[in-house]
DNA sequence: GCATTTTACATGTATCTACATATATTGTCA
DNA sequence: TGACAATATATGTAGATACATGTAAAATGC
């Protein structure tokens, strides 16, 4: 059984851990992961997102996001659009990424229930902004 | 400014990540991460333990365990002893292993002490206890 | 007793992660 | 205008992560 431990951290690395199988295991099907499936909604959120911006919205560094744009891009669900600056890369889905993400929509929405039926889903909203509460305090 | 998110996944990584990269820089001094630190202070409570118990305390998969003793035994901050059963490996802190516990605990100590600043020490208790909920629904 | 299964740990491979740094482009200002 | 700073993204490297699989040793069952 796992321990309950003091460090603030470990404690959200170990939920973190158990929660991100759950949602890759879900998004199997798809050969998606679930921070794959989470870039291509942000896209869907936000077209023409720039990795900045992606970045910054998910407080993930800017490699990280350039990286697992690359793997995405490689799998033909998003494409590069030229920006006015020359420098930056806007990003937007394919016809096959927006067919992705109808398709891992239900699979995502069945993760989110599986969660709350887990701990309940007033528990997971709570627990949900909690998170997101520590996020903005400690992203910079 | 980082998003609000509606998948719990998402929302944990985003904190975690967060997290992770301040307890991260807390320990820099001392050449750890905050991830072999907590498996330092996993054998300092639980003297002798095999991968296998640190990965199910921690929630852990065991070949992230494995990997992990692997860099902190390469540091000498611990050894391999022999258990009763020629398979398994008992890990023990060194010496060495010891003293860096020591040294980093006024360090992790105020990276604790910092959340608590940020969010309310009442708010952080909260959210390591619904993390550990989570943990424990959906650790196999 | 020996074949089969189970247990404990390690290794191959791939993704996620971030820090340091590189590259290319744009902005600034003397 | 030309040097220098700032911005946008990518690459090198290394740790964290997990799944699939490998290897060795112990347990089980006939």
């Amino acid at each position: 059984m796992a321990l309950k431990l003091p460090c603030y951290c470990a404690s959200l690395r170990q939920a973190t851990r158990a929660i991100s199988q759950e949602y890759d295991r879900a998004m199997r099907p798809l050969n998606l992961t679930g921070t794959q499936f989470t870039l291509l909604r942000m896209l869907n959120e936000l077209p023409s997102a720039r990795v900045n911006d992606l970045a910054e919205a998910l407080a993930m560094d800017q490699t990280t996001v350039s990286r697992t744009l690359a793997l995405i891009k490689d799998a033909k669900l998003i494409e590069r659009q030229a920006g006015e600056d020359r420098r930056e890369a806007r990003w937007v889905l394919t016809a096959a990424g927006r067919k992705k993400l109808r398709e891992g929509s239900p699979l995502w929405e069945s993760a989110q229930r599986r969660v709350e039926s887990l701990i309940g889903a007033d528990q997971a909203e709570r627990l949900k902004d909690a998170a997101f509460r520590l996020t903005q305090k400690l992203a910079r």
